[in-house]
DNA sequence: CTAACAGTTGAACAGTTGTTCAACTATCAA
DNA sequence: TTGATAGTTGAACAACTGTTCAACTGTTAG
């Protein structure tokens, strides 16, 4: 249906070799949007700290002394991390006194762990 | 079972304050290396480039020039991420000629790919 | 053979990221 | 009020990351 009279800007110093093939692809890709936004979403989980947080955090609420001392992190660098996935609301938190209780905010982060679990399991 | 006759480094300046679930829950981790590769896994996923190649992947084998063209990259930069992906075997290549086509080397990226949308979508 | 082209590679660069450190807020206890 | 403690925050720093550039390999066509 649709030709390749795209004004593609010249950033390739090749002729496209398969125009057909792009221009059938280019039809088929999501979003730039939804893929940036995906590849946001992973690269929260591609921080070895942040997964063992969240794996802390799914076997039970704690606060941050607790994490730091688990993890033999300082609070500091606890705290900063716990900032960035409150952030992108993956843990909440609940204050009593002086103390902030972390927990998982949404089950979500269960599932695609299981996914991931599975893809690491293989290789 | 398990005491918490640990004798943690002195990482953290505060007592911890609440042992027994420290303690408990340091049962329940997973491996330390389970979580790192983990980590390491979705760090792969976690670049806007990376995935939108495995996008185009998904949806038609194709050489570096298409997906160059088709992304509005030099082929120098597909190419290196193209290497990332290929050593952690999520995509395979064949040649012909000068010409390498690549594609998904394993349908765990849809299974993963589908997991991410569904939590990317619903914040 | 040579010229052209598809693709790869390594160095260099800018931009980003995670941790550390020190200073800070807020709450509790005396 | 004062001192101690739980936690947060911003700046600084080193380590890492993705893209660019230039040089390179290997294959095709003349």
């Amino acid at each position: 249906m649709q030709q390749s009279f795209m004004p593609e800007i010249a950033v390739c110093d090749c002729e496209s070799i398969h125009e057909d093939v792009v221009a059938a692809v280019r039809t088929q890709l999501p979003e730039e949007d939804l893929m940036i936004d995906m590849a946001e979403a992973f690269r929260i989980f591609g921080d070895s700290t942040r997964v063992r947080i969240l794996f802390a955090l799914k076997a039970h609420e704690m606060c941050v002394c607790d994490i730091s001392v688990l993890l033999g992190m300082t609070k500091s660098a606890v705290s900063h991390q716990l900032r960035i996935l409150k952030q992108v609301n993956l843990v909440k938190y609940r204050k009593v006194g002086r103390v902030v209780y972390y927990s998982l905010a949404d089950e979500h982060v269960k599932t695609i762990f299981s996914a991931c679990m599975d893809h690491v399991m293989e290789d």
